[in-house]
DNA sequence: TAGTATCTACTACGAGACGTCGTAGAGGGG
DNA sequence: CCCCTCTACGACGTCTCGTAGTAGATACTA
């Protein structure tokens, strides 16, 4: 699920609080770099919680927003979509031997060091 | 540069041709599957090309289009934006371990193995 | 209790991408 | 001279996304 850039600003603001903000605290954050009005901000996340990809909860009077999944979690999914788009597994091979030749070596070692860790 | 349904399909019949296409050559490879207009397969290849995806050579009468990248270049380009949309870093490192987390390690092996091979 | 602030729900609108196609016009072949 | 084939250009409906307003419910406050 591809986002837009409001919708990617948003979801930011989301990881980085690292707890369920609602419609208001999101807007104030944002207001620092973009000039937003209240409902769109509201629109913004309404229709992040229809994808699914963020989850709300009542609190009190508001919803709160939360991530239903990590930033990590997202990006990999979408390097994933990125990948099946490839029509075959044979593609698919040699799209990632492409996409390993075109990342950092060290990175690429640092990361499977942490997955492996990490499983 | 994401690509809509029937781009893919087009991108497809050119990449699987292995050689320049014209537009009726195109459309006739598609008919097999779905039942387009003449003009729907020109403009689908017209917007590639205007996209810089496809480049477009005359030759005699007609246009013949071939893909700008192999699908393993663009496939991987497709991976590298979606790992470009995190914020840092320290985020994209995050997103890689689970990316690595989440593919087959033996086909991320033989990627790095033929990644080594053909630098 | 009446007014004000806060929140959600619903609707809207313009731009851009995409699937889909038609018409107009140019140029070669019979 | 007519027809076939190509390209150029425009068009339309749908969907997504950024952007926002209005209406209605709920709660706080003077």
């Amino acid at each position: 699920m591809a986002l837009g850039d409001l919708e990617r600003d948003v979801m930011r603001q989301l990881w980085d609080a690292g707890e369920p903000l609602t419609v208001r605290q999101v807007h104030e954050r944002l207001s620092g770099e973009r000039g937003l009005a209240y409902t769109t901000v509201m629109t913004v996340l309404d229709r992040l919680a229809k994808k699914g990809v963020v989850t709300q909860q009542k609190a009190d009077r508001a919803y709160r927003y939360a991530p239903a999944q990590s930033r990590e979690e997202m990006t990999a999914a979408l390097m994933l979509d990125a990948l099946g788009t490839a029509p075959d597994a044979a593609a698919r091979d040699a799209a990632l031997a492409h996409f390993v030749g075109r990342i950092d070596p060290s990175a690429l070692e640092a990361a499977i060091e942490a997955a492996k860790r990490r499983p």
